[in-house]
DNA sequence: TAAAATCGTGAATAATTTTCATATATGCTT
DNA sequence: AAGCATATATGAAAATTATTCACGATTTTA
């Protein structure tokens, strides 16, 4: 029998077009999904997906069973933010602290979206540089901060947004464009353009530039289309996350190289008070992230990569 | 998480207003349900029902699910109506034998709006009287049955629809409104008004009156309405479905009384032949017959009353 | 053409849901 | 008011269902 779990896996498979892409966005084996797409399949008697090659597509009746899952699935979300109403947990705070600069580029409209679902909750951005951005949840000087954090701490909770490749941005022409990846010793003839941040939270400089002991120049600017200006017009290179650049890439603005052989990834947390961990709001900000990201944001994966049922055990344990 | 099951269980508890009836509907224990509404208020943290002594009302929140499960489980319905389109199941024919005359009632209302639904689908009734109606399904002269018949037969299948009370009617002020309940001896003295149908088929005569040897006068007419005009009329007395009379009752126009301390009850089967029983459109007649009665009817109860699993099970043995 | 990736499948395992067996509370009857 | 029938809650056991694991087949990629 239908039931929305086999909703939200079909909107995963239509969003990626693979089971084990979908399988990971909704923590699940990919085994798990092919059973439940052999179950629905038996349960209407008809195909959902079609497949050429390992290139899986969904059929008329597939594509018909999508449209109900955005639309229940929708309101499902509508429902809950009114529970959440009821229950009078809809008014708060959420002031945010944002660790990765480009991540602006994502949130504006996530936050235009969630002030109209939630109009009692006061939702800011937290301004300026911090060197400890947790420490601000902790002094209650900030209500949620987005960065790398992940280490368990006492009183906060870190939940797990994506993971996400930060990739060399070229001039189109520049000689590097003939490598195919670019190692630590070839950022050192051209100038780093980054973000105005101290160099640790920068991740080519703390992961790849600094362990290779070579040295470089860098010069920094706020905004990204402004690195990218720098860039095109070939005063230095940048390293930025691949969904930041690819409508530079897509119109031949820059160009991107991967950066060592397995490529420099990044992975992003969302961290919280405690406290404020089962805030049904926040919750919502939280599913909208995720809904938002992985529909529009270009190569990103899910974090804690396998079905997640052993983290959750493992979690309750605690 | 919330699943489609626990929508199908809230709008069964807000049409009944009770955890047991509303277990019955779903073919699932008192006890089922009781865990699930406790796993909803969990996991929402907010009390879903209400309780005022026996009776259970649904909170806000609760209320606010039901709507969403009218909604969702309409768009379910639909789905699926979409999808035997494209399984090219929509088309056949549904021609109907209905054992039971007061079913026109409801069964109207039904063909109605399943005719919109699957205009490809030809749907008639069956008319003229027949000894054997199921052996119509085996002569192809019928496709559906609608009575008590419920004898596994060798590629038949019979769907369970509901058990209902039949209640003696008599004209207001008539001398056996002084009786609770009434016995085969007090059908001796009235004439009885009926269809015109064989006498082995009004349980009346079948299941009390020829049991009990007593004698009694016949009098038939086609219509209901005019059943129940000629005892208002005090012309003789009556025997009919709970449901079948409810307005009537409730106009004062006839007083009802049961028949025997248990009462009489009467099961309503719908029966088709085997190789019809996973047509979409049928069982979506089924689904909505299910669906209009439990919530119009008054007073009918689901058939195989307790968790229908072991039925399932058993089944299968087969 | 080998290596890597993707998917399907049966069996094993884990998790969840349901039932069963009671306990408790309410309402009705005498 | 006492007793009985009915309705619900709850913990534990049982049943069912979902997921993972292990592996084979197939396809893509380098």
């Amino acid at each position: 029998m239908l039931e929305l779990r086999h909703l939200r896996t079909l909107i995963a498979l239509d969003e990626t077009g693979s089971i084990s892409l979908a399988a990971q966005r909704v923590h699940l084996t990919q085994s798990a999904l092919s059973h439940q797409i052999r179950a629905l399949q038996e349960y209407y008697q008809l195909p959902i997906i079609q497949r050429s090659g390992h290139v899986v597509r969904l059929t008329d009746a597939g594509k018909r069973l999508v449209k109900l899952a955005e639309k229940v699935l929708g309101e499902v979300q509508s429902t809950e933010r009114d529970l959440a109403k009821i229950s009078q947990q809809a008014a708060g705070n959420l002031r945010i602290v944002l660790e990765c600069h480009t991540c602006f580029d994502w949130l504006m409209p996530i936050m235009d979206n969630f002030r109209q679902h939630w109009p009692e909750v006061e939702l800011d951005l937290v301004s300026g540089f911090h060197s400890d951005p947790v420490a601000l949840l902790r002094q209650g000087a900030a209500d949620v901060v987005i960065g790398s954090e992940n280490k368990p701490q006492q009183g906060i909770v870190h939940f797990p947004l994506f993971r996400f490749e930060i990739l060399a941005v070229l001039a189109p022409g520049h000689a590097l464009g003939s490598k195919k990846v670019l190692e630590a010793d070839d950022f050192t003839q051209d100038v780093l353009i980054t973000y105005p941040v101290p160099e640790e939270r920068i991740d080519l400089i703390r992961q790849v530039l600094m362990p290779a002991g070579v040295s470089w120049q860098r010069r920094t600017t706020e905004l990204t289309v402004a690195i990218l200006q720098l860039v095109a017009s070939r005063r230095g290179i940048a390293a930025l996350p691949g969904w930041g650049i690819k409508n530079y890439l897509d119109y031949e603005y820059v160009i991107a190289r991967r950066i060592g052989a397995e490529g420099l990834w990044s992975d992003l947390y969302l961290s919280v008070r405690e406290q404020d961990a089962s805030l049904r709001y926040l919750q919502d900000f939280l599913k909208t992230i995720d809904q938002v990201c992985f529909a529009r944001l270009d190569g990103i994966r899910p974090l804690s990569v396998q079905g997640s049922r052993k983290k959750l055990k493992e979690k309750r344990k605690k």
